[in-house]
DNA sequence: AATTTGCAGGAAAGCGCTTTCCACTCTAGA
DNA sequence: TCTAGAGTGGAAAGCGCTTTCCTGCAAATT
């Protein structure tokens, strides 16, 4: 990648670099309209664009900002892109983005890192135990000034954060389920090391306790579709077909509920007429599915962008705090 | 964004500046091993981080990437860029992430040019006017050593390729719904203006116009799940609900498809029993939707994946062609 | 008319690295 | 014993910018 320089556009344009640089790239110091135009001109003819890396040298910070997520082709974490994406612009950053499908979230912070990105925003779903490394590194980019804002949970001292709570989610999805007259519960879980989906099934558990009730099943399986079809095979298995019936399945996430759904109906057993299913999030596009999928709603495109103003603008270690949305349609 | 220099480390271990570069940042010249572990242990306890700009000014490569997609919400685009990301990673790249919903891909591409991306990805799909002005950008990045690769079709001298065949599979896709005996269609359309959407319906004009018949009708929307649930709105408007039987609605896409099967569901009409939907691209948990959607499977993480190979090695302005493959599901 | 201000453009010192030379030591060949 | 050759580590010159001073000039002040 060579490119025209500036020093080149000051030759052309026949004056300083000093002069080329504050005209051409943003300073406190505007040289005359004459000057400055000659300037323009000259870099316009020689197709001058910046070098962001000089730049980012010169003036220590760079104007990136990182983003890390589980995988990317989840709507969850593809919604809160959308988000981060729309606000960095607005900030006049660009996204770097790390989607760390395993546990490597340890290499995509220290990429960022090596980056020098203003800020590093965390999407990736925290895990219960997080590697000792992974603190040692973030905590070490806070020192040198990056900002880090976490989503879901506030998990890192000093850092910002956007909060969910998916322990209340989970507890009020339940609770409205019971005061429909529901009895039969069943939660199909997440990984165990995954804290939204312990949180959601902490709430549940709580909320059926209140209830005087007890939970027939729960399974851990993936926090994907497969994981929610898994779930309900697994449910089959251990339950048989009738004891499914008249059940209230809430799943930890709305893709395990329509993967749930799908398995139900492969098996021969129709929502809502037989039982009952319920998730978290409210994903784009729940719209097309049927039946509607009852869910607890999660601003997730609104979250992105929160997070992103919480790591660029002024105050830093702020956190706020998103809080779900019961949403009633058809499947509970 | 400050941070322990290499200097810094040099120093520490008491060695110049070059031999530190040597150990730590990877050389064809290797110091001797006694120095080399004085020089690691010293950026440990430093707890030294390369910086990249410095790194990417020297040595005039930076390790990035640049993609730009539409709708990064879209799970065209997520899995697009799910396999881009994958491959970058393993070719030791990082992803700069633009999503220009709307006409601002110039402002994406100057933005990745300025911070000297290796390469540039357009996955969004691509307009029938380009404007002039991004393809006089394109080719300067170019011409200053960048490559780029376009995803759908071949559109830039000089650039590699993945190429799509949307026209040969709208043409086949209908070509395979006529001999399944259907003989009234109609197709949803997208924007005029997205070669995709314009291929699609080509191909399907061609082999409806082939088998001697006529198209009820051609919507022309957005090349979302609204865009689908307005064409059919509009064509239950149009046509009314009895003419709307027995029809075979090609969509655009999998997304619109989607819409379109709720929209009809809302009216009243059943999928596959009344009429029938296909689409195009088999996005991701197409499985748990009922009816399953009959479409034309396009690899879409693989088409990411392939797009990085050609960006990030070897040979370069590559083509590689893709083929989509007729999926036969419920819902035509 | 003599001085101070105010502001302009330019020289040059970094920013944190990589890499080319260079000087040097040590081994091996004659 | 002498010299060529093979390696070593280090000095220093960039990479393409920003920004601090500095100098010089014109306008403003008495």
């Amino acid at each position: 990648m060579s490119a025209v320089t500036l020093s080149q556009v000051a030759r052309e344009a026949g004056v300083s670099l000093a002069t080329a640089s504050r005209v051409l790239n943003g300073s406190d110091r505007r040289p005359a309209e004459g000057i400055a135009e000659r300037v323009r001109l000259a870099a316009e003819t020689l197709g001058y664009v910046a070098n962001a890396q000089a730049q980012a040298l010169a003036r220590s910070t760079t104007g990136l900002v990182g983003l890390v997520v589980h995988d990317i082709a989840d709507p969850y974490f593809s919604s809160i892109a959308k988000g981060v994406q729309r606000r960095a612009r607005t900030h006049r950053h660009q996204l770097l983005l790390a989607a760390t499908s395993g546990t490597d979230q340890l290499d995509a912070v220290a990429a960022f890192a090596a980056h020098r990105t203003d800020a590093i925003i965390m999407a990736g779903s925290r895990r219960e135990d997080i590697d000792p490394r992974l603190l040692t590194e973030l905590e070490r980019y806070q020192k040198n000034g990056g900002r880090v804002v976490t989503i879901g949970q506030d998990w890192l001292e000093g850092a910002g954060a956007v909060t969910i709570d998916n322990r209340s989610a989970g507890a009020e999805l339940t609770a409205t389920l019971v005061e429909d007259g529901r009895t039969r519960f069943a939660f199909l879980g997440g990984p165990d090391d995954l804290t939204t989906a312990v949180e959601r099934r902490a709430g549940f558990r709580a909320a059926v306790a209140r209830a005087g009730l007890t939970p027939e099943a729960e399974t851990v399986q993936g926090f994907d579709s497969q994981g929610g079809y898994e779930s309900v095979r697994q449910l089959v298995a251990r339950l048989g077909l009738d004891r499914l019936r008249g059940l209230t399945l809430v799943a930890a996430n709305d893709i395990m509920a329509l993967g749930a759904i799908a398995a139900l109906r492969h098996a021969g057993l129709h929502v809502p007429d037989d039982l009952w299913v319920a998730g978290f999030d409210d994903i784009p596009n729940l719209r097309d599915f049927s039946p509607g999928l009852t869910t607890v709603r999660f601003p997730l495109e609104e979250i992105g962008e929160t997070a992103a103003d919480v790591a660029l603008s002024g105050d830093h270690p702020r956190v706020e705090h998103v809080v779900g949305e019961f949403v009633r349609r058809e499947s509970a």
